[in-house]
DNA sequence: CGGATATTTGATCCCCATCAACGGCAGTGG
DNA sequence: CCACTGCCGTTGATGGGGATCAAATATCCG
């Protein structure tokens, strides 16, 4: 991971639109805020925050793709989400001591972070920019219950099918088909809550009923009508 | 559900010193949300709120138990979590067009109502009522995803020992021993995502290790040490 | 008391986790 | 160029945990 010196990366000239900082903060504020940040600077695979460790402050993506993990028993890894560009990191450990998960990144990512201090002025200076948040954290909470029921009520092709479209919904913005997964057999059975011997069944089947396919490891979603076709019968209220 | 016309229950007055309003609005928003509010009177097993009815706004247990539930496939039920005086509902509707849950009284309870515009207004007027309940939104955001992890992970011997500690944590503030569970067998399987016959034998077993004991159907506790070393081998970072 | 409801226990079956072995592919080094 | 090695993904075989169906027992309430 390679530091910045903050000056290669301007808030004001930043191309990553859905940044909670750019979108809400006043112009004095992210002039300040500008100052204050730490870019870092990530290849494939790198932790950008670890479980455990003391919550320093908020991280937001600005390129790239990571993934959110957590320790579960035995060392088992539970991948609880995905994040993009415009994502907040380490939101989960405001009010807490520490991370409660690791975040790692799927392939080469950029990403801000502001310390504890600074993030908290931002809030109290501007009200929008904590409502905002509030509402982020909203959604985040229906998605996490969502899931929860998920992982409570599904079979293994179910889950596959829905951890495939929670994908496609976080990762392919603009709907284009055939889409390329970017999550290897591993991190896509952490990441649907089975094993990846289920996993590879699943997607066999899968394959045979072209509802995907495979170019060289890497699972390809053909459309998402066959996948939710799956999962149909739950009512999911969003 | 008997409604009251605002005047025998007033904020300043209100012995829930847990209420977000009570404890975050100046006194000025604190008279006018007074104004403002609505208290309905519910006996046992009542609705507060519809899962699939469009947000109104925001409900506050002034007393009370309340269980906030979701259905899933076949119409089952999953008992999201249980709520006490202080406790929020409503609130992971916020931003979105319905409401995700149904909450229904676990015994008789009074529960006060703030529309949308009000409640928004009170967000502007008061960045620290609007930081808190993030951080709020923070705290149930671990706690949702620790139970996401505990579904896909733990047995059902586990999930029952959970489910029980829960209970206990939520409803059992003095932690005075033996401890009254206040849910049937059915709400309880439905908390711990398993079926009642799972529950009923895992049960058997506990009463059998003195875990636990059983008055006229009433699941006693009496203590939480035995039921802790059952999910032990867990690291749950809070 | 009697019917309805809630809880418990028993019997059975199947889904899925686990263990094991194999095939494909990339990288390395002789 | 080929052999070796290690990683990743796939497929097969097996056993157990838990869901489901069924029936007995306990409790509630008019």
């Amino acid at each position: 991971m390679i530091k910045s010196n903050n000056k290669d990366n301007d808030c004001n000239t930043c191309l990553t639109d859905d940044c909670f900082i750019k979108q809400y903060c006043d112009s004095d504020s992210l002039t300040l805020l500008n100052e204050l940040k730490n870019i870092s600077f990530y290849k494939e695979n790198q932790y950008i925050a670890y479980e455990g460790n003391p919550v320093m402050g908020l991280f937001f993506i600005q390129k790239g793709k990571v993934k959110i993990t957590s320790t579960g028993i035995e060392n088992k890894q539970h991948l609880v989400r995905l994040s993009k560009p415009g994502g907040i990191i380490g939101h989960r450990g405001l009010g807490g001591e520490r991370y409660p998960i690791s975040a790692i990144t799927l392939e080469e990512s950029t990403v801000c972070f502001f310390d504890n201090d600074t993030i908290y002025q931002s809030f109290m200076n501007n009200p929008k920019l904590t409502f905002e948040l509030m509402m982020y954290y909203s959604k985040e909470l229906r998605k996490s219950e969502a899931k929860t029921k998920s992982q409570a009520q599904m079979n293994v092709r179910e889950k596959v099918a829905d951890a495939l479209l929670s994908c496609d919904t976080v990762f392919n913005n603009e709907k284009m088909y055939p889409f390329q997964v970017p999550l290897n057999r591993s991190n896509l059975a952490d990441f649907a809550g089975i094993n990846t011997e289920q996993l590879s069944r699943i997607l066999s089947e899968f394959k045979k009923e072209n509802v995907i396919s495979v170019i060289k490891n890497t699972i390809v979603i053909i459309n998402t009508e066959s996948l939710q076709s799956l999962i149909k019968p739950f009512g999911t209220i969003e």
